[in-house]
DNA sequence: ATCCTATCCTGTAGGC
DNA sequence: TGCCTACAGGATAGGA
């Protein structure tokens, strides 16, 4: 699903038309998250106005009057979805129900139920586990040369199982994986403890280039994707690999090729990306 | 400690 | 058309 710029694309729609509303009732329906199914506490929400919406990673933080935060993670399938009038038709797989006072309703909704929603106590620091062992985001601070190499200093992970770390780097995913090493012109089974200087410098310009395009776009919309108006992203057609073996590439018209690492489709040039894995 | 594998789910696309 | 299989943007626990 979802990675950083699909999620840092609600968390900018969520900001600007949701945050100011306060919560008239809260509630999630019998179907349960399977991921930490902690969801209860939802209608202690109630009566709370929303504060901010914050991203890290993959996570949407939603602050509710500095007492309490709602996290949530959308797996390979979630969605939030903003509704000024109830929707009358029924929506399946839908796991959290909000109706703010004005009469607009938000909606989670994950058919797969790999997502996550819980809501924790602001001030209790100790926290959330999942959100501790987040690395750095990918964009901000930006991202030098040096840092990715450090980041992968000793490790014997191909560069693309690396890039997909969220304790080393959080928020990029496969999709955006294979297309920041084209770009970069690395290939994705080199261990990313033996890249070149050079080959990080390229990764580091194309970490921003390539999400930032992506947030430009709301995202890619490979299948479940919706933003929270229930559209598309737009970033689809801009893909240079990604879901395109056997096609030429863009590049060179050589064939793209589609290979498996860590149980992951991996898609990359072989000849716009030479190396191998040493 | 690090890495790999299997697993949690449902929907969809493609082959026959 | 229908049936079957493979695969899908993710994270995690447990074992090597």
């Amino acid at each position: 699903m979802p990675e950083l710029p699909e999620v840092e694309t609600l968390r900018r729609m969520l900001t600007s038309r949701v945050v100011g509303r306060t919560v008239a009732s809260a509630r999630r329906s019998r179907s349960r998250l399977h991921v930490h199914a902690r969801s209860g506490g939802l209608a202690t929400l109630a009566g709370r106005r929303l504060e901010s919406v914050e991203r890290r990673g993959k996570y949407l933080l939603f602050r509710f009057d500095a007492e309490r935060v709602m996290i949530s993670h959308l797996g390979m399938s979630g969605r939030w979805l903003l509704f000024e009038r109830p929707p009358g038709e029924r929506t399946p797989h839908v796991h959290a129900r909000f109706r703010f006072r004005d009469g607009a309703v938000l909606w989670f909704q994950d058919p797969r139920r790999f997502g996550q929603l819980r809501v924790v106590a602001a001030g209790a620091r100790a926290g959330d586990a999942s959100l501790e062992r987040l690395g750095r985001d990918p964009l901000d601070p930006p991202l030098r040369s040096g840092d990715l190499a450090a980041l992968a200093a000793g490790t014997r992970l191909s560069v693309k199982q690396f890039l997909l770390d969220q304790r080393r780097l959080a928020g990029i995913g496969n999709i955006y994986a294979s297309e920041i090493l084209f770009r970069a012109r690395v290939d994705p089974r080199r261990r990313a403890g033996a890249l070149t200087e050079a080959q990080w410098a390229a990764v580091a310009v194309e970490i921003p280039a390539v999400l930032g395009a992506a947030i430009e776009r709301m995202g890619t919309t490979f299948s479940m994707y919706r933003t929270l108006w229930n559209e598309p992203g737009q970033y689809g057609d801009q893909l240079l690999v990604y879901d395109r073996e056997g096609l030429a590439c863009r590049r060179c018209g050589g064939r793209v090729r589609r290979i498996v690492q860590g149980q992951r489709a991996t898609f990359f040039c072989p000849t716009c990306q030479p190396g191998g894995r040493r």
